[in-house]
DNA sequence: CAGTGAGCGAGCTTCCGCTTGACTT
């Protein structure tokens, strides 16, 4: 029996550390939080000094009968809860929840998990820091009142099951604002002049022949850069001005869960998610330190490996050992950077995804330690007679590769190598010659939407959010149907290219896509109304700075120099009045509801706005005393920009379209697009036509195509067993028989199954898909 | 697979931060 128990958040955590202490150390984990406040109700008692009301989880119970028994049967319990806000407060739950006496406990903490910073921590118990844990309960009480009150505003003025968050919301509001931005945009025409030319006296074989180069000034019209082009037909291109200068470049410090995030996706296309779900498994399977973490700190056991690892594959040069620091708002770094557990392992046994995302941590921790690359830059710039603007070039050498070194061993495509192209050697008065002068007409280009890492970068940059929370984040706007992940395909639009060659010039009109944007976050319809909406009533909490400020308070609760409850009493004071009063506006029109105009027809008035099941258009009011219509607004359309044409269309569905074999045929849109419905049954419209042009004899076509199809799905059906039929499926036969679906064995040839085998196949319930089962589990 | 939405009704939804789990085609 152990004489100690020792408790930390993360069960791998907890194994490793067992190697560390042997067996008089008993190692266990809480897995995180094991108590918070009740998952229902508001649970804040703000009568009593905002007293909060929590509860264990029923997922924890067990866990927290374990850890009882386990503190009960030993002399001394370490809690080594990680050293942060969150991480006292786990320890003080823990201490609550287990009934601990002050005796036999002790706190521990370490940032690193290596044999003599455990030991280290051992040797310096000290108590639990009731200010850092009540500032951890102000964090926690905040965020619940925050989203608990101002959800239920959103459910009342907008529509229900919404949220609203101290995080959530402001993530909301970046890219709601950059879509404003985008809306708003207007793209301006220039022109873009770039030649290649040819010194005259080119005599060294090896360097290159051509110079590529940029005019330093943009046209804003065609006649202007036409007019620069005419003029080169005849003027003399001399060298002006060379200058060279040395450049350092310096590696980017080992990888944050942020950081490690933005590379993945960047690099590897990894989504957040994607990328968290990969480092876990590299974590658990003990190849990577912890993946949550805001620290660029190495420990100095790893900073050794890393030096030795540089100075014996790369030599003594490559070598520079760095000590960051972290630069991030409300980073509380309690654990290291995330780099591989052991640098000697260059590679390691996984999946393809594991091992790309483990090589990238091994490549980024490295060169975080090697010396700088040292670039030496030349900028040249050359002279056209007769006119002031010039024409610019620049080339660079490497001098010493430094860390770009391990960049360039491997050539993996997937990882961008940095580019350097070198300019043929150039000096003041040569002379040139133009091969080309191409200008090209361009089109000033509108904002990026933000991709999920981008999104991560600009939250950590404000100080919102933490390791743990950035890929929850975005599921949860997600979910919540504020913003989804998609693609904006863009448009294909033409521009102009004017070439001067041999004293000709031509014109050329090319084509390019623009605004085409994959897999990057696009706030719906719901997500920009609840941001105008929550923007314009609640300005506090979704200003940019507001979890900054409230940050600072939480560090003077920590300091001892305030009280939690009454920072909360506080804000509480402020805020819920607020919440009152906008719950009790009586707005005129609905939240985010817009006027598109009058029905010609009917003289009624059009209406968008945001219903029940989302946007939709209304046709009529409910003062009148006919009932107004209703319609969905279409995928692509908006509530901020359909107009008053589009939105009657709208109302031209659902549409009978006449009769077929005497039954009527009417199409609608749904759900999943356009229908036609006749006879009891649905066939989908295909994309490429129109439901509000699709004619009778184009629906009659499309019933027997269904038909027809229907029909080769059956392979077999027996007249002595109407409920069983043999069917063809996504993936081969299988047999249908009253409602359920059976697998048919191999040893069977599904063509020539009889009666008699199918039953026999039924009658063994081996072979019963489990696929409704599952369906059925998914649902919860 | 296949719209719903304007008012008698019942009760539900929701936050942020710690941490993993496991019904398998």
């Amino acid at each position: 029996m152990a004489d100690n128990l020792v408790i930390v958040e993360s069960p791998a955590k907890a194994k490793t550390i067992q190697k560390f202490l042997g067996k008089d150390y008993k190692v266990m984990s809480s897995y995180g939080h094991i108590r918070d406040l009740e998952k229902k109700d508001f649970s804040i008692d703000v009568e009593n000094d905002f007293e909060p009301i929590y509860e264990i989880p029923e997922d924890k119970l067990t866990l927290v009968q374990e850890l009882k028994k386990a503190a009960k049967g030993v002399k001394t319990v370490w809690l080594a809860s990680d050293e942060d806000r969150e991480g006292e407060a786990i320890a003080w739950h823990l201490n609550e929840v287990l009934g601990l006496d002050k005796e036999n406990t002790r706190r521990i903490v370490f940032h690193e998990i290596t044999k003599s910073a455990i030991l280290a921590a051992i040797e310096n118990p000290r108590d639990i820091d009731t200010n850092l844990v009540d500032a951890q309960q102000a964090r926690r009480v905040l965020d619940r009142i925050v989203g608990f009150e101002l959800s239920p505003v959103l459910w009342k003025k907008i529509k229900p099951s919404l949220s609203a968050g101290r995080v959530q919301s402001v993530a909301v509001r970046l890219l709601a604002e950059r879509e404003q931005e985008i809306r708003d945009f207007k793209s301006e025409e220039y022109y873009r002049v770039s030649s290649e030319m040819e010194p005259n006296n080119t005599n060294e074989s090896d360097a290159p022949a051509l110079v590529p180069c940029e005019l330093n000034k943009r046209f804003a019209t065609r006649d202007e850069a036409v007019e620069l082009l005419e003029h080169c037909k005849n003027a003399t291109f001399k060298v002006a001005d060379v200058q060279v200068k040395p450049i350092k470049k310096c590696p980017a410090p080992p990888f944050t869960t942020s950081t490690l995030q933005q590379e993945a996706s960047r690099k590897l296309g990894f989504s957040v998610a994607q990328t968290m779900r990969v480092a876990q498994s590299l974590y658990e399977s003990g190849h990577i330190t912890y993946m949550r973490t805001d620290s660029v700190n190495l420990s100095s056991l790893a900073i050794g490996t890393i030096s030795k690892e540089i100075k014996d594959s790369l030599g003594e040069q490559y070598l520079k050992v760095r000590k960051y620091h972290t630069s991030s708002k409300g980073a509380q770094e309690a654990h290291e950077a995330i780099r591989p557990t052991f640098i000697s392992n260059h590679d390691i046994s996984g999946t393809a995804q594991e091992k790309k995302l483990y090589n990238l941590i091994w490549k980024r921790t490295i060169a975080s330690q090697m010396a700088d690359a040292q670039v030496e830059k030349t900028q040249v710039e050359i002279s056209i007679s007769g006119r002031n603007e010039l024409f610019e070039a620049s080339g660079e050498v490497v001098k010493f590769d430094g860390f770009l070194k391990v960049y360039f061993e491997t050539s993996d495509d997937e990882i961008a190598t940095p580019e350097f192209h070198t300019l043929p050697p150039l000096k003041v008065g040569d002379v040139l010659t133009e091969k080309e002068v191409v200008a090209t007409q361009r089109f000033t280009q509108q904002p990026n939407r933000y991709s999920e890492a981008m999104l991560v970068k600009r939250l950590e940059e404000l100080g919102i959010g933490r390791p743990s929370t950035y890929a929850p984040t975005i599921s949860t706007i997600q979910a919540r149907d504020y913003v989804v992940k998609g693609e904006s395909k863009g448009v294909k639009r033409s521009f102009e290219q004017i070439t001067l060659k041999g004293n000709k010039i031509t014109t050329k009109t090319k084509t390019e896509l623009v605004g085409n944007e994959k897999g990057k976050l696009i706030p719906t319809d719901v997500g920009m109304v609840v941001n105008d909406f929550l923007t314009k009533f609640f300005p506090q909490i979704l200003d940019y700075n507001f979890t900054a400020k409230v940050e600072t308070e939480f560090d003077e609760i920590a300091e001892g120099k305030k009280k939690w409850n009454d920072e909360i009493k506080e804000f509480y004071k402020s805020f819920h009045p607020e919440i009152e009063k906008v719950s009790s506006l009586r707005l005129e029109h609905k939240v985010g509801e817009r006027i598109l105009g009058n029905d010609p027809e009917t003289g009624k008035p059009v209406s968008v706005k945001i219903g029940r099941y989302g946007p939709l258009v209304q046709l009529g009011s409910t003062d009148d005393k006919e009932k107004p219509r209703f319609a969905s607004l279409q995928k692509e359309q908006s509530v901020a920009t359909i107009t008053l044409e589009e939105a009657l269309k709208l109302f031209e569905m659902p549409r009978t379209l006449g009769t077929f074999e005497g039954k009527e045929v009417v199409v609608a849109i749904g759900k999943y697009g356009p229908y036609l419905k006749h006879d009891g049954k649905f066939v989908s419209v295909p994309k490429d036509m129109s439901p509000y042009s699709i004619t009778i004899d184009d629906a009659a076509e499309l019933i027997k195509e269904k038909r027809a199809s229907e029909a080769k799905k059956v392979l077999m059906t027996f007249d002595e067993e109407p409920e069983l039929q043999v069917m063809n499926g996504r993936f081969g036969a299988y047999i249908v028989y009253k409602k359920e679906n059976y697998k048919i064995p191999k040893k069977y040839d599904a063509s020539k199954l009889t009666l008699e085998d199918c039953r026999a196949i039924v009658n063994d319930e081996g072979n019963l898909s489990k696929g409704g089962k599952r369906k059925a589990a998914a649902k919860k």
